[in-house]
DNA sequence: AAAAAAT
């Protein structure tokens, strides 16, 4: 294969001079193969990793075939959390403005009145998410007709729960002409089998579908108490002396108790989580992304998509639900080549757990111990019938592989472990406070009617309605 | 063991 060019590939002068401004001249692979076939008005489904520049290769041939001087909606691109399609929308902004195409945001959290009022305008490009898309719908303020072009980014979330049901209201309102565009970096049999009934002979794009995660990441984990998972993170960050930090949290009510307890011990911290304020959210976000907030608390709404620079760790303090979670959690650095490190912070029952994700997604995920304030290697503790107890940092686990000094080090470990251990026999783990984190004054998780409507998607739970509705016609 | 997306 050739150098190949953005040019090459049939993006315009206009946009490979604005490409060139921000220092991007060489596609990506998954650009490389998307560009062509989506300005030939193919259908895509593409499975490329995270952080290999799948925004680009929608984006690009979108604005590329968008014609500025109708002034008639024709491409609309959907995304899962309004902080994905924020960014999302900036880029295509930034973009299409070279090119006289406008771009519109409809994003859930902001002024539903001003979204409207700058629709009149006419804009030739959508970016938003479900809900709100849906919402206007509903007001007739936009109408779909003209789309020409579909993406739906995170394509597996999209056609999860709840969100189904608006993405497939959405889709049913656009022409049966139109190009769709599916992308993620987890595509399962399900979505596939979804696209391929949906799509017209597809093309679909596999960079790598056999490596999910980007080459580029590390992935180490630490075994710990539950009470002593902050306290692991703190070191965790000073040790690598990491400028910007994602802590992922499964539950949203223990992340505001997180969040304080890092900005207790002197690591500025912000917490992001889908039922926050929305002000407060997109500020948060911005502050972390200008280096003002080291740390950022937050729950999967930051899993996938956001592309912040300079952000070298990400750390599971809670391991994710799925390996599928954990692609796109630790997909936050590693990005674009760059080196990355992903950090588990575990507890000895949770062991299992990083197996799993390292078995299924083929990469390795190795223990590492805290001596002092430093990282050292950790005796692995592959041989589950060796375990007694909570006591994990066994030294006889991989003698061989470490050096003297590492042996000795790793013995200190476990007498650290053991100690914590002691000191453990306060609460017991077997309430529904699972975490450890939370204390009496945990406050207790709204459960409105938002829960109802969850109980009734559970019962959906599996393929899309619209497919089931596919399924049974045939 | 969850979260998110409309108000």
């Amino acid at each position: 294969m050739t150098n190949m060019t953005f040019a090459g590939l049939g993006i315009g002068e206009q946009l490979v001079t604005k490409l060139g401004d921000y220092g991007i001249v060489e596609p990506s692979p998954v650009q490389a193969e998307c560009i062509p076939a989506a300005l030939a008005g193919k259908d895509i489904l593409a499975q490329s990793q995270t952080g290999t520049g799948k925004t680009l290769a929608y984006l690009l041939p979108l604005l590329q075939t968008i014609q500025p001087e109708q002034k008639t909606l024709q491409g609309l691109v959907m995304a899962p959390t309004q902080e994905l399609a924020m960014q999302i929308h900036r880029e295509a902004e930034k973009y299409g403005e070279s090119l006289g195409i406008h771009v519109q945001a409809l994003i859930g959290g902001a002024s539903t009145k001003r979204q409207l009022e700058r629709l009149k305008v006419h804009p030739q490009l959508v970016v938003g998410t479900p809900g709100r898309i849906r919402e206007i719908l509903a007001l007739k303020k936009l109408k779909l007709h003209t789309v020409k072009t579909v993406v739906v980014d995170e394509v597996d979330q999209m056609f999860q729960l709840g969100g189904t049901a608006d993405v497939e209201h959405i889709l049913r309102g656009t022409l049966r002409e139109r190009q769709l565009l599916f992308l993620s970096a987890t595509i399962n049999p399900e979505i596939r089998s979804l696209a391929n009934r949906e799509m017209k002979d597809p093309l679909e794009v596999g960079i790598d579908p056999d490596q999910r995660t980007s080459k580029s990441l590390e992935h180490l984990y630490f075994i710990c108490d539950e009470r002593d998972k902050i306290d692991t993170l703190r070191r965790i960050i000073r040790h690598y002396n990491s400028a910007r930090t994602i802590v992922f949290i499964n539950n949203t009510a223990d992340i505001a108790e997180v969040e304080a307890k890092m900005n207790f011990v002197g690591l500025s911290a912000g917490a992001l989580y889908g039922d926050a304020d929305k002000t407060v959210r997109s500020v948060v976000l911005r502050r972390f992304r200008e280096g003002k907030i080291h740390v950022l608390v937050a729950s999967d709404v930051a899993a996938r998509g956001l592309d912040i620079e300079d952000l070298s760790l990400v750390v599971n303090l809670d391991p994710p639900i799925d390996s599928e979670h954990y692609v796109h959690r630790v997909g936050r650095t590693g990005r674009m080549g760059r080196a990355g490190l992903a950090v588990s912070i575990i507890t000895p029952k949770e062991q299992f757990i990083i197996r799993k994700f390292s078995r299924e997604l083929g990469i390795e995920i190795l223990p590492r111990s805290l001596y002092g304030g430093r990282v050292i290697e950790a005796g692995d503790e592959t041989s589950t019938e060796r375990r007694s107890g909570n006591r994990v940092f066994n030294g006889n686990g991989n003698r061989e592989r470490n050096s003297g000094e590492d042996k000795k080090q790793a013995a200190n470990g476990n007498k650290d472990a053991r100690i914590s251990e002691r000191q453990g026999q306060g609460p017991k783990e077997t309430t529904k406070s699972n975490t450890g984190r939370t204390s009496s004054s945990k406050p207790s998780m709204p459960t409105s009617a938002r829960n109802k409507d969850s109980d009734k998607d559970r019962k959906n739970k599996g393929a899309p309605k619209w497919l089931k509705e596919k399924r049974n016609k045939e």
